[in-house]
DNA sequence: TCTAGTTGTAAGCATGATTATTACAACAAG
DNA sequence: CTTGTTGTAATAATCATGCTTACAACTAGA
């Protein structure tokens, strides 16, 4: 099991926007080009980062720029933003309450599991925009 | 995006393996009971976790016996005998390379994620069957 | 006002993962 | 030989993912 594509393609718009400020109008079909997938791929993805008010987009007009310094953008809020991301397990449904461990599986391994969730987001907060763009040009 | 519930039902049965030891026969059928699904999602699971040399299967009799100490299976080994884990995160499969953020995005982003993954598996390696089992007396 | 380019979204499709289930050959013990 | 079990294949249902087409709504400029 593996995370989608969505964040790491959030990342990539994330980057041309950046990176071609002032240079280019990066529309949806411009940023499509660089990553390889559909226009619209990248259009719901930045209807996401609009929601989280990362980016905002010019309507009609085309185009999009960042509302906040790369410097001040996580990964996890680009994670959290494209993903739905409750917790990175999932259990099963229905363990038997009449049985010890059935009864206590759940509650046992959550303990331990939280604490994996935790670390997660917290080196994803750790990692900026800038030192992504930073590592691009060497 | 989550991981498959193989990883907590792998950990149920092996508990259960424990738990009941020497008081049950741990069939399938029996481990079934517990966790609320079918049979055969036990055997084949059960059948991973032969194969990563945690237990021991009585083929024909029938039942399952640990082949480590609780305090020596640790939740990396359960997870990676089930799960097909590569890495957690996937990349779009083409980035376009006269992009310099498409030529980049690949190594830049791996470059912090992989962290990501060997920080996810050092922690489930610091948590031992033995510590569960305690867990669920009190 | 009209046109051209763009966004926002819905809808449909193909593919793959997950889980449940049926079925049955092979096996072991009594 | 019978009974209960394992090992495994096959099927089906459901859901997530990603691609694509389509089109209404919007904006700027001619």
């Amino acid at each position: 099991m593996q995370f989608s594509s969505r964040m790491p393609i959030a990342v990539h718009i994330l980057l041309c926007i950046a990176e071609f400020d002032g240079k280019y109008k990066t529309t949806s079909t411009f940023l499509a080009g660089s990553l390889g997938v559909n226009p619209v791929i990248v259009r719901n993805t930045l209807s996401k980062l609009k929601a989280a008010g990362l980016v905002r987009i010019e309507s009609g007009v085309g185009g999009a720029s960042l509302l906040k310094k790369p410097e001040d953008i996580s990964l996890w809020e680009v994670f959290s933003a494209v993903e739905d991301a409750h917790s990175l397990f999932r259990y099963h449904d229905n363990p038997n309450p009449q049985c010890p461990v059935g009864r206590g599986i759940h509650k046992v391994l959550d303990k331990h599991l939280q604490s994996v969730n935790d670390t997660f987001k917290e080196q994803l907060q750790n990692i900026c925009l800038q030192s992504l763009l930073d590592s691009l040009g060497s």
